[in-house]
This record gives structure tokens, C-alpha cells and sequence, in this order.
DNA sequence: AGCACGCCGACT
DNA sequence: GTCGGCGTGCTC
């Protein structure tokens, strides 16, 4: 009986690949198992099988699976559940959520090692390619990669598919893919000099040789050598990393004292193992600790609603350990940017090895130690990561955190799938019978809403921790500063300038937030108005004055500044506005002498960096840091006593149905880091608009007020979380055929949703990379069924680019948009 | 997503 | 006379 693999292909195809398994490869193939696939006239995936069937489907001829990776599942059944879920909610291909969810490094492609058949004989005179093939691997194995080199081809895989079914070559079905185990040396005494008595002799033997009796003696130190029981191996790193000289290290190997061995290590550093472990409650954490638990008895999810600095973290590690000791694992989830060293370390001293942490910006190889280890279920029991680990293979979950749940950063938007971390997150707990705690001090409108209305549980925790006091915010009119034209250097108001001069004088630290990087927005001619702009999207061109460029941040896009205006070629080009550089500029010259770092995404793209300047920030090497959003995250500083946020109005002014809130979140989040014990902090906030009922609810720290004003505004203009938004993005390289479609798409849907429809309109930015796009907007009330909606909505879509007027036109579903 | 097949402009 | 532009359609 033939057996008929259906896989999930990691393209955005919609459906399942059916493909005849070999006979020799029968029985051996499990659901989540990965198989290599040809598919079209030239091409090999790595699909992932989804079923095992005995009937093949209809009206297709099928090809075979050409090898099994794997020898058991790499992907969970209820995993793939997940992955159903993923596809149909936030309207995408499984192969998407396939190619988001699995790490890239276990997609191999042509890393499949092809070997020599040992006794092969031929039936027929070779081709001359195909005797090529057995001359390249006659010495060694080779992966598919490196034979297409040696054999200069673009893909070789369809002759060793014709020579494996001659028997002449076989995929080694061991799993090689891209991730390779990282090694590390180690040294180790030789055990002639084990015995105590020789050891002694060694130390007199080296009594001139001052380095290396030192090196001795550090190695002695480093392996707990005098104590048996606690001995532990010593890395070369270790070793050189206390100070000693690699040459005297080399001398001693090459008299024999010492040895080298390789060790396969974990790639997730280890930490030192404090085991101070978890700080004691307070009586207010103690008291939010309990009703949590209370609550989990009759909800699944509960919102923790904790103001800033009121000691979340610590209520977070004494959940994640009582629920470790009931052996289930735990998912802690952080917003990208919030994934500091800060919250690691504290983690990894109360959990050890028992951590992982799951960043974006960790090579791909630290990912699949992590996929691995939960795989076999090693070590990791508690998963510090970031939006995409709800894809991690977690065998018995029973908690997910979800830190800083009002951060829009955990909605995906840009390859499908489109989804928010924190909602699958809730899924997927519902499927793993898990917990969820949700924790923000300003919580989105739709988490709040629903712990009002006793859907989710709700625990508040107001006072800060330790008694620290809220920080006195003063509001900055600048239109009033400007008219009297006391702005310092058009960007200070008055206000600001003398609370920083009054914290640096005390020898306290200050944070300027402005939420755009570059030295200005954009550029404009003073003579005939014109604003330099980016040639593939509708968008003005930020000035980055350090590189002297025009950068478009949407596409990337980059130019050096003209001299000349490019439309009437005066040279009166100048920047307008200001972002993160031009303050870290002014604020240096202001203060000369003063340390002054900037951090914004153009200087965090390298970890390292990033960790460095935090580190330098908390050590107070710096006195002045100058950020955009990545700086109100998950941080906290001791001598923090003043921030400033320099364009509030940015904030308030942008064109967007959540602006209010979000201006709101931002700005408590930001005011927040200001002020510690005994140091109530300062804010200073520069607006034009003093009397803005935002900024009053930030002064009052007044959320309620805010949560109620702005629930009004959505109840009256039908938006979340009253009703549930879709977008539908309509894009092609050609206005008119775009607007056609969206005309078409719209008035289609209009006959099926009447009034819910909205649009076509432009979106903010109506043109990115060269495509024209328009936006659609459905609005379904939450009792309606956004299931029926979705498929209505998909057989309109489907209509729309049937249509020949519409070719080279596609659309994007947006579900949920953030 | 790739990649090939397929019809119209500037070249050996 | 061909080489190559990217528009369209299919991939088990």
C-alpha cells in the first residue's frame, strides 16, 4: 500500500503538498517530522509533514519525498493546533506561520549531506555529469550546497535525485542543517599531577617560572582543585580571562602539565549562580501575590495593572517558581525592545540554568538550542523571549506572562502572519490548560476592558515599591516660550534647561525623550519651500547629520544631503524639526563637558552596543541619555532624578484612532524612570497644548480618567475594543489599477457589510517601495461573527483579483491592526 | 515566493 | 534576424 505524505510548504501558499513516500522510507514518518520535497520544475523545500494518508487526492500527479530528516517530530501536534489557529484567525497560509514559528537554522535548504553509495555498480555508462557527481564525493561527503559549487550548477538536486534512485548516491538523513554545536577548549591538569605529593613537587619544579606557577595556582583556584566534590572544569577562556598569558599556558601544555580537550557547550551563556534566589515579598506585593492565585481559580487570564517601579518583577519570579514546582515550564514574554540585560540577569540568578532567553538578536543557532532543548525537555523550564516564542515547542505549559501587555510591538505586521503575541498567547495557554498574567502600569484599553467587565481577572498594585514617591511632572508651554522667544537654541524650553542644570549640579542623571531618530524629520528649502522626499515612498527624507544623509525610514533608502535645492537649486537647504541627534548635539553644547550618549535604533542595532551604553548609563559614566522609546522599556536606574519629554505634541498629533492612548502610555512609561528612594523624580513635559486632557491625565497619573475619556471616543466612533477592525491593504506598482480594485473590493463589501465598510482611503504613508496603496477598513461588532466575516471577506478579495482589470494587484488582511 | 513560459523593443 | 524585458500562471 502506498503511503502519501501531506505536507506544509514555508511559502504563502494557500493548502497542503501531497507527496508519495518511497517504499524504503515507509513507516518512518511522523506528523511534525520535516521531509525534503521537490516542488515546481527546479526547486527543493524543506515541508513539514502534516498528515499521513493511504488515498492520494484527485486530478494531481504526485511526486516523491526525496528524504526524511528527521527521526522524530521536530513540531508538536498541539503546536500545529496553534498553528491552525494562527492561520485562519489572522487570515494567512499555514506555510507562513511554518516559516515564522520555526527557527531558521531547522529550514535547511541545501545543507542535506550527499554521500558515496559504497557498492554501487552501474547498469548503464554513466553521463558525464553523473560521473562527476561520484568523482566529487568519491573522497568525502558533501552538503548540497558545496556540490553545486564543486560542480558548478545552480541546483544539483535533481541529478542526485537521479542517481539516488540508481542507488548510486543517499541523503544522509541525519539532521545537519545550519546549526552547528559551538566548542569550546578546555584545560585540564594531566593526571600525572593529580596526586597531591606530585603537585607539590610541580609548584617547587616551577619556582623560577613566576607566569606559569601562577597560571598553576589560578587553575587551582578556578577548579576548586583542593576540593574533590566541588571540582569543576575550566575553560581556556576562564583561564586567559584571568589575566594569565596564553604563552605561558602554551608552554605548560607543551611540557605536558596541562591538557586541551574540545567540549560541545551550550551556546546560552551561563551566568554566575547566585543563590540569593528570589527577595522576599512586601506586604503589598504579598497581598497582589495572593489575589493573583485567588483569581487563577476562577479566570484564565488576569490582568495585573502595577504602576511603574511598584515591584512586578518580583511577583513575576514567585509565580514562575511555583509553578516550575508543579513541573510545568513557563513562558515570560517582553516586548522586543524591552529584552534588556537587566531583567536577564535578575531572572538568571533566582532560575540558573533553567532559563532561556529567545531574542531576535541572538544568532540563529542559539534559537535551535533553545528549540532543541525544549524539544527533548532538558533544561529550560522558564523561556524568557520575545512575539515569535509562542512558537516554541512547550510540552506542559502552565503560565505565560505577558510584560508590558499594551506594547504594540508584540503585533507583527510585517511578513503574515499578522499576529499579537499577547492574543495567541491567551490561545495557546486555553489549548496548554495554562495560566496567563498580564502586566502593564498602562494598560491597553481592550486588556483593561475586559478585567472591568470580569472576563480577565484584575489585581492593581498602586503604591511603588519601597515607598518611592510618582515624580512631579510640570508641563512646558512652549508656544507660550517661543512667543517670548526663550526657547533655547529653538528646542529647550526655559523649565527644562534649569531642572537639568539643577540634576547635573547634584550629580543626578537625566533622560531626554524624543521619539524620533535621525537630526531632523526633514529638510526644507527656505526659499521655495521644498521638502526633499524619498523617490520609492511617500514620505519627506529624516536628516542624519553624523552621516551627513537623507534617509527614507520606511524603505531605507539613502542619499547624501544636495548641496542645492534639488527644485530651485538655491543652496538654502536647512533642517527643520529635530530628532535624537540634533538633541544629543544641542544638549553637549550646552552643557560642555557633560556626557551625553544617544540611544535609538540607529545606534542599538548591534547587541553588544546597546548592552553597553545601558551598562555605562547604570555605572554613571553618563550623565545625559538622549532615546526614543527604546529607552522607557523594562528599565531602571538608580540615580535617575529628571526626564524630559521634548515634543509631547508629536504624540498627540498623530493621526491615529489609538494616538490618545498611546500618547498617554507613553509618557507615564517614560515619566517613570525618573526617581528613586528618598529622590522623588521631576518631569518635564514641552507641549504647545498645556491644557490637553492627555497631558492632564499624565500629571494626575490619572489612568481611569483616561481609559474612561478615551472608551467614550471609541464607543462613539465604533472602534476597539468595541468592535473588532480588519484591514484590507490593496498594493501594486500602478495607482490606477490599485484604485480599482479598492473601488471594486470596497463596493463589493459594502453590498455584503453595508455601513461597516470604510474607504478606500490613503494610509498615513500612501506610497512605501514603490507601491501605491489603499486601505479598507471593516468594522465588526464583537457579537457578529468575525469567523463568517473573514470567510465572507476572503471570497471578496478572491473576487477582486479575479477581475482582469486587476492584475498585478494584491491585498493584505490585517486582522486586529495595531 | 520562485520560476518558466510567453509576447514586444534594442542589439550582435 | 536574436537577446531579454517583466507580465501571468502554476507549483503536490
Amino acid at each position: 500500500m502506498t503511503t502519501y505524505i501531506e505536507t506544509i510548504l514555508p511559502l504563502p501558499l494557500g493548502g497542503t503538498f501531497t507527496y508519495i513516500l518511497p517504499e524504503e522510507m515507509a513507516g518512518e514518518v511522523k506528523v511534525g517530522m520535516r521531509v525534503i520535497v521537490p516542488f515546481g520544475r527546479s526547486k527543493f523545500y524543506t515541508a513539514l509533514v502534516y498528515g499521513v494518508r493511504f488515498t492520494p487526492p484527485e486530478n494531481v500527479e504526485l511526486k516523491e519525498v526525496i528524504g526524511v530528516l528527521d527521526a522524530s517530530p521536530i513540531v508538536r501536534p498541539q503546536q500545529i493546533k496553534f498553528w491552525e489557529w494562527i492561520a485562519s484567525y489572522y487570515q494567512c497560509t499555514l506555510g507562513e506561520v511554518f516559516k515564522a514559528a520555526v527557527p531558521s537554522g531547522l529550514k535547511l535548504e541545501s545543507e542535506t549531506t550527499i554521500s558515496l553509495v559504497e557498492d554501487f555498480e552501474a547498469e548503464a555508462p554513466l553521463k558525464e555529469r553523473e560521473q562527476l557527481l561520484l568523482d566529487c564525493l568519491s573522497a568525502k561527503e558533501h552538503t548540497v550546497a558545496e556540490l553545486n559549487k564543486l560542480m558548478g550548477m545552480k541546483n544539483v538536486l535533481p541529478l542526485v535525485k537521479r542517481m539516488m534512485d540508481m542507488g548510486a548516491v543517499s541523503v544522509s538523513e541525519e539532521l545537519k542543517a545550519k546549526y552547528k554545536p559551538k566548542m569550546e577548549t578546555y584545560v585540564r591538569l594531566s593526571p600525572e599531577y593529580m596526586e597531591e605529593a606530585k603537585l607539590s613537587a610541580l609548584f617547587d619544579a616551577l619556582e623560577r617560572a613566576k607566569k606559569q606557577s601562577e597560571l598553576l595556582m589560578i587553575y587551582i583556584q578556578l577548579s576548586c582543585f583542593m576540593q574533590p566534590q566541588r571540582r569543576k572544569e575550566v575553560s581556556k577562556k576562564a583561564l586567559l580571562d584571568a589575566k594569565v598569558s596564553s604563552a605561558a599556558l602554551t608552554a605548560m601544555v607543551e611540557k605536558g602539565i596541562f591538557e586541551l580537550y574540545k567540549k560541545d557547550v551550550d551556546r546560552i551563556e551561563e551566568a554566575p549562580y547566585e543563590s540569593a534566589l528570589t527577595h522576599p515579598l512586601s506586604d503589598v506585593q504579598q497581598r497582589a501575590y495572593e489575589e493573583i492565585k485567588g483569581s487563577f481559580t476562577s479566570k484564565d487570564v488576569v490582568l495585573l495593572h502595577g504602576v511603574t517601579s511598584s515591584g512586578k518583577t518580583e511577583i513575576y519570579i514567585h509565580l514562575i517558581e511555583e509553578t516550575l514546582k508543579l513541573g510545568r515550564q513557563v513562558l515570560f514574554l517582553l516586548p522586543e525592545i524591552a529584552l534588556t540585560t537587566q531583567i536577564t540577569n535578575r531572572l538568571r540568578r533566582v532560575f540558573g540554568n533553567q532559563l532561556g532567553v529567545y531574542h531576535s538578536k541572538f544568532t540563529d543557532n542559539e534559537r535551535v538550542e533553545i528549540w532543541k532543548n525544549l524539544l527533548e525537555d532538558k533544561s529550560y523550564k522558564v523561556i524568557l523571549g520575545v512575539r515569535s516564542s509562542v512558537f516554541l515547542p512547550f510540552k506542559n505549559l502552565g503560565l505565560v506572562i505577558v510584560d508590558e501587555e499594551h506594547e504594540n510591538t508584540y503585533k507583527q505586521f510585517d511578513p503574515a502572519p499578522r499576529y499579537h503575541a499577547r492574543n495567541a498567547a491567551i490561545v495557546l495557554s486555553k489549548m496548554s490548560e495554562a495560566k496567563v498574567l498580564l502586566g502593564s502600569a498602562t494598560p491597553s484599553l481592550e486588556s483593561y476592558e475586559c478585567a472591568r467587565s470580569g472576563k480577565f481577572g484584575l489585581v492593581e498594585l498602586m503604591t511603588r515599591y519601597e515607598g518611592i514617591e510618582l515624580p512631579d511632572v510640570m508641563v512646558a508651554d512652549v508656544k507660550e516660550a517661543r512667543r517670548k522667544k526663550e526657547m533655547v537654541r529653538g528646542v529647550f524650553s526655559p523649565m527644562l534647561i534649569e531642572q537639568v542644570r539643577k540634576a547635573l549640579e547634584r550629580k543626578e542623571q537625566v533622560i531626554l525623550f524624543q521619539n524620533r531618530r535621525g537630526f531632523s524629520p526633514f529638510m526644507m528649502c527656505r526659499t521655495c519651500g521644498c521638502v526633499p522626499r524619498c523617490q520609492n515612498c511617500d514620505i519627506s527624507l529624516t536628516y542624519h547629520k553624523s552621516t551627513h544623509q537623507l534617509v527614507c525610514h520606511y524603505c531605507g533608502y539613502t542619499m547624501n544631503v544636495p548641496t542645492l535645492c534639488p527644485a530651485c537649486e538655491t543652496p538654502e537647504l536647512e533642517p527643520r524639526g529635530f530628532g535624537t541627534e540634533k538633541i544629543e548635539e544641542e544638549i553637549a553644547e550646552i552643557f560642555p563637558g557633560v556626557r551625553v550618549v544617544r540611544l535609538d535604533l540607529d545606534v542599538a542595532k548591534s547587541r553588544k552596543n546597546y548592552e553597553k551604553i545601558i551598562h555605562d548609563f547604570e555605572e554613571g559614566a553618563i550623565d545625559i541619555l538622549v532615546g526614543t522609546q527604546i529607552i522607557s522599556k523594562g528599565l531602571d536606574f538608580e540615580r535617575v532624578r529628571v526626564v524630559g519629554i521634548l515634543d509631547a505634541d508629536s504624540l498627540l498629533n498623530y493621526p491615529d484612532f489609538r494616538a490618545f492612548e498611546r500618547a498617554y502610555q507613553m509618557m507615564a512609561q517614560v515619566s517613570g524612570r525618573a526617581g528613586r528612594k528618598n529622590n522623588r523624580g521631576i518631569v518635564v513635559i514641552q507641549t504647545s497644548e498645556p491644557d490637553h486632557p492627555v497631558i492632564r491625565q499624565v500629571r494626575n497619573n490619572d489612568y481611569t480618567s483616561m481609559f474612561n475619556v478615551q472608551m467614550n471616543d471609541r464607543a462613539a466612533f465604533k472602534y476597539p475594543p468595541y468592535y473588532r477592525l480588519i484591514y484590507i491593504y490593496i498594493k501594486g506598482k500602478e495607482y490606477a489599477p490599485v484604485n480599482s480594485a479598492a473601488n471594486y473590493l470596497a463596493t463589493l463589501m459594502r453590498q455584503s457589510f453595508g455601513d461597516r465598510v470604510y474607504g478606500p482611503d490613503k494610509p498615513v504613508v500612501a506610497r512605501i517601495q514603490n507601491l501605491y496603496i489603499l486601505k479598507v477598513m471593516l468594522k465588526v461588532e464583537l457579537r457578529a461573527s468575525v469567523e463568517k466575516a473573514k470567510g465572507m471577506l476572503r471570497e471578496l478579495t478572491n473576487l477582486t483579483l479575479a477581475h482582469p482589470a486587476h492584475k498585478s494587484v494584491y491585498i493584505q488582511v490585517d486582522v486586529d491592526p495595531m
